[in-house]
RNA sequence: UGGGCCGUCGCCAAGCGGUAAGGCCCCGGAUUUUGAUUCCGGUAUACCCAGGUUCGAAUCCUGGCGGCCCAGCCA
């Protein structure tokens, strides 16, 4: 699919501005900085096609993968594989540049050791309750901690020795020295080392001392040379301390921090936190369920690259709070699939019907194209046999003037074959139930209109000897409430459980079952289906990306 | 009764003193062997509210109101 210029939003407006005031000798330099202790989700889509966005949009622009692995408690290397598979599937490169701010422990170490003899950092021995206590509130300045004004010499030696582990795990911080009355919460002397003796995926067992995200955000944004440093807005308050510890340390790089409110989306959480939940609590089958707002499970569920930066760049970047429809989203894949996803019919809830007028050892080969509008997209083969599948939706014993369906003794066009006319619906004697159908075909109609009456209904089939048995999975919204962030309690105990439905007695017609991976089919009238990755050669399995736009249930729930 | 940020159509979002872009949703209608697609057409006398400045304000000023974020040795 063609994709549209990228829209103009307030950054890149700073951005074209600084660019031609040859701020940063003109470089624009972005970074995506995932913290490596989760799933990537679509908010995260919209920081990446934002960061790697605008560096692409500009001759020399350049974007960084790095991974703000500070807090080794947390992460894992799983969740780094994870995060640079589902850039790369964005379609979005860094080259050789991915790195980790843990690549920089050596250097942060130096400059906080530079703080301290600058006077700026010191050590404090107030354990994390007292440290609460002598902050303040939000209308109450804090006080200043007794070690405060410990001498350089001090601070240094007790520093060294937090390093080399002579102290317990908690047992003292290194802090800057700022503002403890200072309004900005972030200025009142925050945390810049912490001891953890914690493995850490990267470096093992070398560090005990950890930087906060405060220390070593901005210097790693500076050590990389990055030009403008791009954040949620919960980050909008730390700016000041970013520029504090930046303006202290002078290196010879100075990024800017500019802010953008995160996307929320209708009908689903974006916390890790609550994502983790989701995962921990078996709620979900996993991060990539098809069900979750994770790049992984939209992956799985059916949506393209394509269709996501599509997402994105429509959804704009702005200050503004937020929450998207889930509609919006749904109309980015709909729109790139219906130019490229090749046509396939598939039956979910079958009904059998009888062809009496048509042999039962006949099998006709039928040719349909794999999509109506594009003719290099080619022609598939169809099998018509006396017995096929309708769905059961496509069935009515009574006309009504709205349904231009099957109904007894009317008529209605095979998708891709024949016009049948229904005789009679056979019924179980006891449960009175619909079985099965008797119906005529009309031989003078393949391809061509009958003459003398209209038939104004299409509906999609196929063979009942000559498709495959396959399972379908249709998914609702993950909860029910298009704000579930604002909900009490557990997030758990909130899914939707009509979120999945599995079918198994789904129909498919031959070329289904030999289908891997690619973009989604369009099942006419059905909606778009990605083969999932639990599928097996004798046992398709197809998750519903969305389905199609239904005029038709539109009309019904006015009813 | 601390600080920061935000408030333009149901949802996003342009607009940067000259008389309200666009997308999604929604509603009509045309074409259609997908009730799809496509195509036409409709949808804010109005920009949180109230004053003020100006020939002229969504845009500037003042004062309100509403929402979000911050008291992790998380990011």
């Amino acid at each position: 699919m063609t994709e549209l210029a990228p829209t103009v939003d307030f950054i890149r407006d700073i951005i074209s501005r600084d660019l031609g005031n040859l701020v940063n000798d003109g470089r624009l330099h972005t970074r995506f900085p995932p913290e490596p202790n989760g799933y990537l989700h679509i908010g995260h889509a919209k920081s990446i096609c934002l960061n790697f966005g605008v560096a692409a949009e500009h001759p020399g622009g350049q974007c960084n993968l790095r991974f703000d692995d500070t807090n080794p408690e947390k992460e894992d290397v799983e969740y780094v594989d994870s995060i640079q598979e589902d850039v790369r599937w964005l379609g979005f490169t860094w080259e050789d540049r991915c790195f980790y701010a843990s690549d920089y422990f050596s250097q942060l170490y130096q400059l906080a050791e530079k703080l301290i003899e600058l006077g700026k950092a010191y050590v404090c021995d107030l354990s994390s309750v007292q440290m609460r206590e002598y902050r303040g509130t939000l209308t109450e300045p804090g006080q200043e901690s007794p070690n405060r004004n410990r001498g350089v010499a001090e601070n240094l030696d007790l520093f060294r020795r937090m390093r080399a582990g002579e102290f317990p795990d908690g047992a003292k911080v290194l802090r800057a020295k700022i503002d403890m009355a200072s309004p900005n919460m972030n200025m009142r002397d925050p945390t810049l080392y912490r001891i953890r003796r914690v493995i850490h995926h990267r470096t093992g067992g070398e560090w005990l001392i950890y930087p906060t995200y405060d220390y070593a955000h901005g210097l790693s944004d500076a050590l990389e040379c990055i030009t403008h440093s791009l954040c949620t807005l919960e980050f909008e308050d730390h700016r000041p301390l970013y520029d504090w510890i930046l303006d202290q340390l002078q290196l010879p790089c100075r990024p800017r921090q500019i802010e953008f409110s995160r996307l929320s989306l209708e009908y689903t959480v974006m916390s890790k936190r609550k994502l983790h939940a989701l995962v921990q609590s078996g709620a979900v089958a996993g991060w990539d369920d098809p069900r979750m707002p994770t790049i992984s499970g939209l992956r799985r569920r059916g949506f393209t690259p394509e269709s996501i930066r599509d997402f994105c760049r429509c959804i704009g970047i702005s200050k503004s709070p937020n929450r998207v429809e889930y509609a919006l989203l749904e109309n980015c894949l709909r729109t790139d699939l219906e130019a490229r996803a090749p046509r396939a019919m598939a039956v979910l809830h079958p009904l059998k019907v009888i062809i009496e007028n048509f042999p039962a050892d006949r099998v006709e080969e039928l040719t349909a194209a794999n999509h109506p509008q594009n003719e290099a997209m080619g022609m598939r083969t169809l099998y018509f046999t006396q017995e096929i599948f309708i769905e059961q939706d496509d069935f009515r014993e009574v006309a009504s003037k709205e349904y231009k369906r099957l109904v007894l003794g009317g008529e209605v066009r095979l998708r891709n074959g024949y016009v049948i006319r229904c005789e009679e619906a056979v019924k179980d004697p006891i449960s009175g139930e619909i079985v099965a159908l008797r119906c005529v075909y009309d031989p003078a109609t393949l391809n061509v209109n009958p003459v003398g009456r209209k038939v104004k209904g299409v509906i999609h089939w196929v063979s009942a000897t000559r498709s495959v048995v396959g399972e379908v999975r249709l998914y609702a919204p993950l909860f029910t409430v298009s704000d579930p962030d604002g909900l009490k309690g557990e997030i758990v105990e909130y899914v939707n459980p009509e979120s999945i439905q599995v079918l198994t007695n789904c129909r498919l017609e031959p070329s289904l079952a030999s289908a891997n991976g690619g973009i989604p089919f369009q099942f006419e009238r059905l909606g778009y289906f990605h083969r999932d990755r639990e599928a097996r050669p004798d046992y398709p399995v197809f998750n519903r990306a969305v389905s199609l736009r239904d005029a038709w249930a539109k009309i019904e729930q006015r009813r």
